[in-house]
Parts: C-alpha cells; structure tokens; sequence
DNA sequence: TTCACATATGTGAAAAAACGAATGTGTGTT
DNA sequence: AACACACATTCGTTTTTTCACATATGTGAA
C-alpha cells in the first residue's frame, strides 16, 4: 500500500464519502450508496472498483447485489486514516449517512 | 480544512514527500528540500505553496531564506493522519530523509 | 546601486483524472 | 428460454492537475 496511490484513492469526493459511510456502517451494498450520495449507477460503480483494485475495498456478492466493506487486510494505519477522518469531520457526510442508515434499516429497501 | 481537499494535498509525490520530511524534522527550508528530494527549484516551492496556501504549512522567512513547518493550528486529525502515515511508511521516503538530516546538520550547508 | 543568491509566480503544453452515455455481465424469476 | 434487475466496463470527451521554462520578487553583501 504505496502511501502516495492510498491518498490519491481518498482525494475524489466521492471515493472519500463512500469510504466515511462504509467505516461508519460497516458495510453497504451499490444501490444503496448510489441513493445516498445521490449519483449515477456508473460513477459509484467505477469509484467503488477503483478503491476495490487498489486493495482499500473488498467486494462480496450476495444475490443480486454486492456489498462493499473495508478490505480485511488494509494495513491499520491506512484504516486509522479514513476511520479517524470519518470522526472528526461528520458534517462532511452527515446527510448521506443518514439517508443510508434510512435505507439500511428499511424494511422496503431492495437489499 | 474540508477533508477532501486535505487528502488532494497529500496525493502527489512531491507534496507527500515534503510533509513527510517537514513532520519529521520540524522544519525545512527550501533549498535543502529541493537537494533531498532531487527536484528542481519552480517545482518545489510550487507545492510548498499550495501547501501553504491551504493551512497545511506555515512559511517563514529568515533571510535569504524561506522554512516551512506544519502550521501550528493544522486540527489534529489531520497532523496524526501526516505523522502516522509518515511512521508506517519509512521505506517511502527514508532516502530523501537521509539526505535532508544530512544538510541540516552540515556547518557546510548554505542555510 | 549593483550583484548574487533564494524563492515565487506566470504561461502554455502535456499528462492524468473524471465524466456521461452506451453496452456488457451476472443473477434470480417466470 | 426470456426477462428484469443490480452492477461493471468500455469509449470518447471534458476537466483538472502537473509540468518545464521563463521571468519576477525579495534579501543581503559589496
């Protein structure tokens, strides 16, 4: 994990929310980021694959849906980074977050 | 400091590298930083200028010269995120640490 | 004031990154 | 098999970032 692409992955708006609403959830699914963040299908997949490439994220396929966490392995400094980032700047992504918690815990969501 | 833009400013080689060095010695004016880093003159004080620009760094001029250091209210998350990442990654920049902790503490060197 | 040195900045070109739109792939259902 | 849905990827374009080169500014010494 070459500190320099680790940072490069965490300076785009919406790899770094993604990566703030994973660390707080635990875990979301594609469809679920998408409504949050309020994007495209396209543009929060290919996001997505480029923190999955670059070993930040680990995807797994339950279904119809995959759902995204922070990879096992990510070295804890790197996780230390986005978890303690997350912390201390909540209004950065404190809308989204709680439109996924919304969706996460409805009984209507698709996943 | 919109964290977003915080890790814009970290994902570049050269600026990286710098607050690597600068957390590390406290300070570092910008010739000798040019010489660790083997890189010309427009394009060190370049990023030290953005750098500077968006509180990240402090600049001070002593002379001829210009030192730069972490600025004193850079908020804490964002310091521990430079200083962790600079204490689990030695190997990425220890060279240049070398070199600049040998100018520093040459009765030879020019500043 | 003139000069040498250290640092900063303006400019246009090149490289890299992000984008939207269209299409492809995998999965479960009928 | 045919279909609907969730997600991934390709492609050409636009935007952003970085770069090298030239030039400007600030400082101390002669």
């Amino acid at each position: 994990m070459d500190p320099c692409n680790f940072f490069k992955c965490l300076a785009d708006d919406t790899r770094l929310k993604s990566l703030f609403l994973i660390a707080k959830t635990g875990e979301a699914c594609v469809c679920d980021l998408m409504e949050a963040l309020e994007l495209d299908q396209p543009k929060t997949s290919r996001h997505l694959a480029q923190l999955r490439k670059c070993g930040i994220l680990q995807d797994e396929r339950r279904g119809k849906w995959v759902f995204y966490k922070l990879h096992p392995e990510l070295p804890d400094w790197a996780r230390g980074v986005i978890v303690e980032a997350a912390l201390h700047n909540p209004s950065y992504f404190n809308d989204a977050l709680n439109k996924l918690m919304a969706s996460q815990s409805s009984t209507l969501n698709c996943c």
